[in-house]
DNA sequence: GATGAATGAGCCTTCATTCAT
DNA sequence: GATGAATGAAGGCTCATTCAT
C-alpha cells in the first residue's frame, strides 16, 4: 500500500510526517512479524521502508517509541474495528457479542502480520511496561463491553453462570485460536478459528448461537 | 537451589554435566521471565546461575542451543506434570478432562517464571523453528488426548458438537487465562483463572462439571 | 537579545547576513561554554540562536567554519577591547601596562560564557590549526606590545630581569587565573583575580605597582 | 613502553587487568594529545593500543570511564611527581618551592601528550563535572602546600604580599607556560618556560632566587 | 572442567551535511 | 532566504563466541 508512494522515481521525495510515521509503522509490523522481537532492527525496518535507517530515529526518537507507536497503531486499530462493527450491528445482546466475533475475523485485522506482531508484543508484556502503558485501557474497555453483552444475554436465557468468565473465555479463546494460528505447525484455516471461538459462544448461550454462529429468529 | 552447591564443603566441586545444564537452564528461565526474550543475555544467565561468563557456551553450543533446551525443559516437564495427573485420575472422561485442567494449574507448573518464559517462547514461535521443532509433538499429543476425552464425554450425553473444537476451545482458554496473568495490570488469581476454564467445561458439559469443577455422582 | 529581534512587528524579518552570522556565533559560544567542544552540534546552536536545524550551514558553509568564525570574532573582540583601552590610558608604561590588565578583566570580556569558550578553544587548540590561524596575530601582537612596555618599565627603575619572560609571566597569569575561574570548584571572584595578576605586576615592578594595582605619582 | 608486551607473537595474549588498563590509558593520553578531545574516539584509542574496541569497554565500562581513569592517572602521577622531589628537596622554604617548579619540568611529566592531554581536559572542565571530581582534591593539596611555603619565605624576608596570591601566580604561571607550548605555533623552549617561572620566582623572592633559579648561601 | 580476557559483528543513536519545497 | 525532511558516516556500546591459561 505504501509501495506506490516508494515507486515514485524520485527516493528523497518528501512526505508528509504522518504518512512517513505510518509508513515506517508498517515496516515495523513486517519486520516483527517476519523476524521476531528479538530480531527487529532499526536497519531492517528502514530498509523494508526503503528509507534511509536515520530517519526512523528523526520521526521517532528512538526504537523504543517505535515500537511503543507500532503497538498503538494496532490497538487504536483493533478498537476501531470493532467499534465500527458494533456501530452497524443490530441491538440485540446477541448480535453484538456476534458482531464482535465476527470482527476479530476480519481480513482486515486478522493478518499473517498483524497477527505475528500481536503475539510478539504479548510475549515481551511481560517485561516491559509499554504494553499495559499502550493497550491497558483498550483491552479493559473491550473486556467490559463484552461482559455487558454477556450479562445481557445470561439473564435473557442463559444457564446462569458468571458473565465475567464467559466473557474472558471467549476474549482469550479468540487470543488463543490467535496464538495456534501464529505457532501450529500446520495450522488451521481462520474460518476454523472463528468456528471454534463461535462454538464457545454456542455452549454458553445454546439458545442463540448455534454450531454456525448467531441462530436467527431470536 | 544454587546456593545449597555453593556452600557445600567442597566449594568448586565439580558438578555433573546435567545438573550444571539444569542449573543454567533454570537461571534462563529466570532471566526470560525478568528481562524478556529480546533482552535474555548469556551474560546474565552465568551470573543468575554464578557461574562464569563463559561457561555457558561450554555446556550448550551456542545460545540457541541453550534456549531450545531450556523450551525442551519446559515443555518435558509440562508433558510430565499432565501425565503424571492422568496416571492418578479416576477412569470417566469428566475425571480425566478435570485431572487435565487441574494440572495446568499446580504450582509447580504454573510459575510466575514459567508462565513468562512459555509467552515469551510462543511470542517467538512465529519467527523461529525451534518451537515447533521442539514442542510440536508434546503439543499435538496433548490436543489428541484431550480430544478423545471430549468426544467420549459428548457421546455421553454432550449438546453434540465438535470434540475438536471443543477441545481446542479448553485448550487455547487455558493458554489464555496463562496470558492474561502475564499482560494484565492487575491480573486476578490462579484459582480465578482455573474456575474460568472449568466455566468453559461447565459450558461444553453441563451434566459432569458444575461452577465449581467437576461434578460428583456420574 | 535575540528575542528582541524576534518580537519585531514583521515576524519573519529577513535579518542581514550579518545580524545572522552574529546570532548564531553568540549562540555558539553560549552551547560551548554550556555543553564543551565536544558536545557542541549544529543542532544546539541553532536551537538556542531561535533558528531552523539548517541554516548554520546556509551561512557559514561548515561547522568548522562556524567555530573559526566564532573564535576569530572573540579574538577581535579581545584585541578591540586592549586597544580602546590603551587609547584613553595615561602615556606612562606603566598606566599601560595597567591598562593592559584592567581590560582582561573588564565585565564585557571576562564573561563566565566567554572564559569558558577560549578555553575550550585552548583545549583543542593543540590538535587543530585552526587556533594558530585565527589568534596567533593577535596573540603574538598582545605580547609585543605588552613587553615593550615591560622593557621601557624595567630600564625605568626595575630589577633588571628579561622583559619577554616577565611579560610573558603577566600575560600567562591572567590566562591562568581565568582558567582557575573555569576549573575551581569554588572559584575566586574576578576582583581576586585582577588582584592576583597585580600582585605578579607589583613584584616585578615594586616601584609601579602596590598591592592595590598602579601606583600614583610616578 | 607498553609496545614491548605488543611485540609478542600471540596477539590474543592476556594481561592482567592493571597492565591492560595501564596500556589503554596510555593510548588514551596519546590520542587526546593527537586528535584532541572531541574527536578522540574508543576505536582510535583501541587501534593505537593495537587491541579491539571490545576491549575498552570490557576493562572500563564506558568511554566516560576511561577519560575519567586516565585524568586520574595523570593527576595522580603528578602527584606523585612533586611528592617525590619534595622528598629528596631540602628543608629551607626555597629549596622546596624550587624543587616544586623544577618538578613540574622533569622530563617525565612535562611531556608533549602529557601536556597536551592535560589541556584539553581543562578545555572540558568547565562543562563536566568530571575533573573537579578526579582532580579536585589533588589541585588543592599542591596549592595548599605551595601556600605553606611560600608563606614562610614571605615571611623570613619577603616583600610582604599576600602568600595565597603568591602561591597562585607562580601554580597559574606553570599551567599558563604550559598552555603557551600547546598554542604557540613556535613555542620556546622548556627551559626556557622553566626559566619564565622562575622569574616568577624570582620577583617574589628576591633574596632566595635569582635569574638562573635557586640561590644558594641561604 | 572452569575462568575470564579478547575479539568483532552488529546495533542504536547522533549529527554534519544536502536539498526539495 | 528559510525550513525541515532525508541521508549516511561514524561513534559508543552490547554481546555471542573463542580461547589461552
Amino acid at each position: 500500500m505504501v509501495a506506490v508512494v516508494e515507486t515514485s522515481p524520485t527516493p528523497r521525495r518528501k512526505l508528509s510526517r504522518a504518512e512517513r510515521r505510518l509508513q515506517l509503522i508498517e515496516a515495523t509490523i513486517s519486520v516483527i512479524a517476519e523476524n521476531g522481537f528479538a530480531r527487529t532492527t532499526l536497519g531492517e525496518v528502514a530498509k523494508r521502508a526503503g528509507l534511509s535507517h536515520g530517519l526512523a530515529n528523526f520521526h521517532f526518537e528512538s526504537k523504543d517509541k517505535l515500537l511503543a507507536a507500532t503497538l498503538e497503531h494496532l490497538s487504536d486499530e483493533y478498537r476501531a474495528n470493532w467499534q465500527a462493527a458494533l456501530a452497524v450491528a443490530g441491538p440485540h445482546p446477541a448480535d453484538r457479542i456476534a458482531a464482535l466475533i465476527e470482527a476479530d475475523f476480519t481480513p482486515a485485522i486478522c493478518t499473517a502480520d498483524r497477527l505475528a506482531a500481536w503475539c510478539a508484543f504479548w510475549g515481551e508484556a511481560q517485561s516491559r511496561p509499554m504494553y499495559q502503558d499502550v493497550c491497558g485501557q483498550n483491552d479493559e474497555e473491550y473486556q467490559g463491553v463484552l461482559e455487558g453483552f454477556c450479562r445481557d444475554l445470561l439473564a435473557d436465557g442463559g444457564y446462569g453462570g458468571d458473565a465475567v468468565r464467559v466473557a474472558r473465555v471467549l476474549r482469550v479463546t479468540t487470543e488463543g485460536v490467535w496464538l495456534d494460528l501464529m505457532t501450529l505447525q500446520s495450522p488451521y484455516s481462520r474460518d476454523e478459528a472463528r468456528a471454534t471461538v463461535l462454538a464457545a459462544a454456542a455452549a454458553f448461550f445454546p439458545r442463540h448461537f448455534g454450531p454456525d454462529g448467531r441462530l436467527a429468529g431470536t
